[in-house]
DNA sequence: GTCTATATCTCGATAGAC
DNA sequence: GTCTATCGAGATATAGAC
């Protein structure tokens, strides 16, 4: 099937983008870690521009499905947030998403800046939602959400800074022993 | 003096990894930039790595020095915090050296990569005595200030994605309602 | 110490056979 | 749709005159 190859293009962009961004990885790269042949993925895609289109997207809606997958649901806003915060990261590897706001091929392309300020808007309105449900007025369940979510992509900074999983856990207990204790 | 062509040179490349990065910034634009001639560049470092140290390396002795500026003096522990907090910064260009836990040049060169997780451990020692002078054992001062620290970086993170540097004012009036209230 | 010229390499992309 | 071969551009670095 034509999308196999298309796919399995699109998966080893979107390994190689969380190793080192999209601007370092280049598409010979992505033809050694698909195991295509090198015509093959000028075939499918006009330019590297529109690989990692494909693959950023791909990775946006993943992201975004797990996030809300912790924060919707039965269980008590608290939970939500905390089930949110607390999720298994590979912190050392570092946000595949937040790391391409630094990427200077990301940042240059207005379509991929703006698929990655989707992504953070749409994260941010899930969490400010569940704030909102624990009767905050919208201005503070905004600032706290936006809290929260800086709190995971700070993590991530200072747990690739030290190659140390627990900056990321130590950060989320900081933040959730003060929202823990009103 | 000779110094001068040197001190221009790493000051260029200071600005220019604010902007791009250390991977994404070519010699040929160091040069551009500085106003310096070709071959001066290789005369006074042997070779991009040598210049990317002593531009990282003065940009976090830079950067320290602001935030112990902020963290030490007279006023009480929870003003000094706020003073580092709510410190005026370029928002939307993003962390000079947080971004470059993202970046592949830095990344792969192990100096280069000591010289980062340094600042961020002197940076959350720092943080860390502010929160042990409220009286908060050492282990729950740690978690806060990372927390405190994550704040800042998760904002520019923030900001950058939404070009916006209402981002990370949000962000820290989010965490500092959470400490204010006790 | 600084200049111009250039070597060598890899990048992103294309050509054209099969 | 996939392959090999290769192009033009720009990156890092060096040579050698001044």
């Amino acid at each position: 099937m034509s999308s196999d190859t298309r796919d399995t293009l699109i998966g080893a962009a979107q390994e190689l983008y969380a190793e080192s961004g999209v601007a370092a990885t280049t598409p010979r790269q992505v033809l050694q870690r698909s195991g295509v042949g090198q015509g093959s993925l000028y075939h499918h895609f006009p330019s590297k521009r529109e690989l990692a289109i494909a693959a950023v997207e791909r990775t946006v809606s993943t992201a975004l499905a797990a996030a809300e997958a912790d924060l919707h649901g039965e269980a008590d806003p608290r939970s939500r947030l905390a089930a949110y915060l607390q999720r298994p990261r590979d912190a050392i590897r570092g946000c595949r998403i937040g790391r391409l706001t630094s990427d200077p091929f990301v940042m240059a392309d207005a379509t991929l800046r703006d698929d990655v300020a989707g992504y953070f808007r749409r994260l941010l309105d899930e969490v400010g939602a569940v704030f909102r449900e624990q009767g905050l007025s919208d201005g503070d369940a905004r600032d706290r959400a936006t809290a929260a979510v800086a709190i995971i992509q700070g993590g991530y900074v200072l747990s690739r800074a030290a190659q140390d999983p627990d900056a990321m856990r130590s950060a989320v207990r900081g933040f959730l022993g003060l929202l823990g204790e009103r």
